[in-house]
DNA sequence: TAACAAACATACCGTTCTGTCTATTCCTGT
DNA sequence: ACAGGAATAGACAGAACGGTATGTTTGTTA
């Protein structure tokens, strides 16, 4: 398409991710972009409009990498509900590493309503989408429930790793990944025993 | 202390954590705590030290009403730590709930060494120590270790709640609490059966 | 009643914000 | 070579930002 605009988007994506929403200013981001100003306006209305492509972008760009680590990682479906959490743990150990930048977009656009926010949730119904199909490749009994719970296990190592400094960076997903494997195990072999 | 100052801080309490904090601006805090701009400047240096004060504010505040609902709700340690996620889930279900304010100022100042960001660790640090002492208590084999995975799985439920709309508000809880029971019997009881 | 500090209202500082406008220059396709 | 669309720089608008400088009013205490 256009490569102004993609310098826009590229610029933006690293700025938004780094510093914030709200933070980042728009002559920031044309800084960058080397753009002018008018250049932004005529690809995009608003600075929002910025955004949700930028969420867009980061949204499709994150899942396909995602989705292709964890399925180059390991074969057997059972594996690679484990082997999201060693693809997790990459990415926390990247040192480019900001969190996620969905949550964080929530965090700032908290109204429940506003585009940005649903972009977001959007994002996670995704991911959450695609865990509970490998659930059920993996045959759990109950693949809604366990793609559920390893979520909220991903989320929280993503949280963790942003919020809390710690030497080694991975060790989250380390963390959750144990704790996976229990879930799997509870959710795969037989019931309590 | 000073009347003043605790509108201030009760103001920036419930618009920071509504608003978020880049978005909510110093004259918006004034207003809704009916209190002139030179009480603040001299109660507070500047924004960033109300923005800590609240934190700190908060930071007592919840942990006290988290721990009380906790030891309130069960007397077995081990149903303590299972309590967790029921007082998590009423959290959630209020109207009112927003996220965590913590992972919010995280994700508006990531840089790690930024004293808002610190306080946000310390925050999620003293959580953690807390539900290492109920797994300690509750005998299991690493206490630290489960621990960890519990609070995992807290955070998740509080992103989880914070960013996907849903029309039951605890279900996030009750996920993580079904998770919970089954890595607290597994740290708790036998190894693998 | 006199003294004093705290809070008041108001105006203002310089900066930054998003977004608009204009006039000029660059690049590309025919 | 040249026409036309795309991008440019830069000024500008109007509002909001954090923070300061004024005097004035208020309430308590001695």
């Amino acid at each position: 398409m256009s490569k102004k605009r993609d310098q826009l988007v590229e610029a933006a994506l690293e700025l938004f991710g780094q510093e914030g929403f709200h933070a980042t200013g728009i002559d920031r981001v044309l800084e960058v972009a080397g753009v002018a100003k008018m250049t932004l306006y005529n690809h995009f209305r608003s600075k929002e409009e910025l955004i949700l492509a930028v969420l867009r972008v980061r949204d499709e760009r994150w899942r396909n990498q995602f989705m292709l680590g964890v399925e180059r990682r390991a074969k057997d479906p059972r594996d690679r509900l484990l082997a999201i959490f060693d693809e997790l743990g990459d990415w926390f150990a990247d040192p480019g590493f900001s969190g996620c930048m969905f949550i964080n977009a929530t965090a700032e656009y908290a109204d429940q309503d506003d585009p940005i926010h649903a972009a977001s949730a959007e994002h996670k119904r995704l991911i959450e989408k695609y865990v509970r199909e490998l659930a059920a490749q993996a045959g759990a009994r109950e693949p809604g429930v366990l793609a559920s719970q390893l979520c909220l296990l991903m989320e929280g190592a993503v949280v963790y790793t942003q919020v809390c400094p710690v030497k080694d960076k991975g060790c989250a997903g380390a963390t959750a990944k144990r704790a996976a494997g229990v879930l799997i195990d509870h959710a795969l072999d037989g019931v309590s025993c």
